[in-house]
DNA sequence: TACATTTGGTTAATCGATTAAACAAATATA
DNA sequence: TATATTTGTTTAATCGATTAACCAAATGTA
């Protein structure tokens, strides 16, 4: 009972004409008359014909699929980001292929395998939080395949890259803390071999020194910055002698970890310790209190990344200018660091 | 400088052999001879070799790609879901292609579409809150396609299924709200033309009934279930001449807003009025109040969903039964509805 | 009328990998 | 020695759609 596909020979045996005939009517090419096809037309619905992509796409030596991977789908931010990829590449008569690699290297290099495997036209990825080696983005780049990166990308890696100004972010939530009367910040980052991570440290660290706040060791902590991760270094945090007075959180899902601690030990926020977050995920606005955080702009970092794409397989001239696009991050301040509202 | 990719040919062409012991060789025929094998193995290392995907796909009429389909991809359920079939396809040989409607049937059916047109060798699917009609899964059977539903799936439609028992899960719910001395409970729900929303309702209707409890009809209303529609459902149960003691609501991302509009209104909770999820979203244990929810086990449906998979491709007899997996729900009891504690 | 152009197709090669069938050489068997 | 079997490989067809090259008939042009 397992139907046979119907394909393009299929259609010319019916109608009596070459499949030359009925590829060209499909693609409504000039030189076949409107009565043909009109009459593939009909017949290709009445047999339910579906063309068979992997035919095409061998001898066109073109997918028109797009890969994406992210290291987490259950992020707001990257699935809002996939969502704005989708919509401008849909309208470019492309399709993506999401996977994700839960901040696995190992996932992400087979991930990579996958989409190559696939023949997509292009990939456009965010890191995982372990990955360190390049060289299987590398691998992208040699075999020709446009490559973009989003949020989590690499200096040294030579493509195109989209995201915010993670170090001029730090300095926002630096500042806005020294507003509100906060002598002692501390600061859970992500690990420094992700360039974001290393730029939002970076411009932690300036802004302390800059406005001559204590840059003590022990109020910079590096982790993966999961929820759990956010509990542990707050825990840490509050054990010091001298704990600080208001913490900046590298991730929001870490943050939130920290907000349970803080609330767990009957600490007041913002008053005792202000706690500011990083990627405006949705549950911030919906926490006691609500939480501080960055904008990352998640809409215009997928259309840019997509609009990227477009770009490099659309123009084949040789001398693409290598674009680096980054936007201004926005500090919402909400409850958890508002001292003065 | 766009580097032409390698093939079989290549290889053939360098070792002086023929394309077909190539061939053979990769797949580690017992005919061709080991030094053969390593001389292939390791010119194909040298020239970064990798096999064309739609080459053998379209020759073997198999891509070992399998297609999954879910609402939204920001939901820890479904992410969760995903990532437990990846694990047991991998291991398989299968890759997986992630695709979501975003509760829109238009999208569904595009997304379909795509997979379809991808040649995946099976879709797993969960439906879209709008989607009413079936037509569109009709086409991937009519292919002869495998296709399993998860969560939201149909009774109608003549296809393997893996959920939970929602029904029960409504009577788990309400017993428990009147254990803790609830006489008037509410049901934000989703509608009904999804049959697990449906079911919810069902259940509900028929414990309240059980216990002789009121069954206004303002006290059951229905949803797409977003957040959003939480704050207003909750906003119209307060507005009633008698509110309820008590409010289920059929998806935790809901509950969360009705949460929010209890807050607003300083109302008490679980004493005045007690508020139950469903779903058990890792943020349920992070709000203030943590929320009472339902733990709907998506590591065992993702990993029933990918085996039932395997068994329609593996065995090709024609009698296969049907598969309808339904698993028990469990209720996790939390600040939000537990006054005795 | 004679030649050029347009119209509406057909033929055959091609994309890259796979595989059934064929085949030559080496080895085993009787 | 003659025949059968095994080993290692090649030849050629195939999956389905696309496309360059070709061709015959119809129409246009001088």
């Amino acid at each position: 009972m397992a139907k046979k596909k119907t394909t393009l020979k299929d259609i010319a045996n019916i109608l009596n004409i070459s499949t030359a005939a009925v590829s060209k009517a499909m693609q409504g090419n000039s030189r076949i008359s409107d009565r043909t096809k009109q009459a593939v037309k009909r017949v290709a619905k009445e047999l339910n014909y579906q063309p068979n992509h992997l035919a095409s796409a061998l001898r066109k030596g073109k997918s028109n699929l797009v890969g994406v991977i992210v290291p987490r789908t259950n992020s707001n931010f990257f699935s809002s980001v996939i969502q704005s990829i989708e919509e401008v590449l849909n309208k470019n008569g492309y399709q993506i292929i999401i996977t994700h690699s839960n901040e696995s290297y190992k996932k992400e290099c087979s991930n990579i395998d996958t989409l190559l495997f696939t023949q997509v036209d292009g990939i456009i990825a965010s890191m995982a939080n372990e990955t360190v080696d390049l060289s299987y983005f590398e691998k992208i780049k040699s075999k020709g395949i446009p490559l973009i990166l989003f949020d989590r990308g690499e200096n040294d890696l030579n493509v195109d890259y989209i995201g915010i100004n993670d170090y001029d972010s730090s300095h926002l939530i630096v500042e806005h803390l020294i507003a509100q009367g906060k002598k002692r910040i501390a600061h859970i980052g992500g690990y420094r071999h992700t360039r974001i991570f290393n730029n939002r440290i970076r411009g932690y660290i300036d802004a302390i020194k800059k406005y001559n706040l204590p840059s003590d060791k022990e109020l910079l902590l590096e982790s993966n910055l999961t929820t759990e991760d956010g509990r542990e270094k707050m825990i840490q945090l509050l054990a010091l002698k001298n704990p600080p007075d208001a913490v900046y959180v590298a991730s929001d899902y870490a943050a939130l970890g920290a907000l349970q601690v803080l609330q767990e030990n009957n600490i007041s926020i913002p008053e005792n310790i202000a706690l500011v977050g990083f990627g405006n995920e949705p549950f911030t606005a919906m926490v006691t209190p609500t939480l501080t955080t960055i904008n990352q702009h998640s809409d215009e970092i997928g259309k840019l990344a997509a609009e990227t794409f477009l770009d490099l397989v659309e123009k084949t001239d040789l001398k693409q200018s290598l674009n680096k696009k980054i936007l201004k991050a926005e500090l919402i301040i909400r409850d958890s660091s508002n001292i003065l509202k």
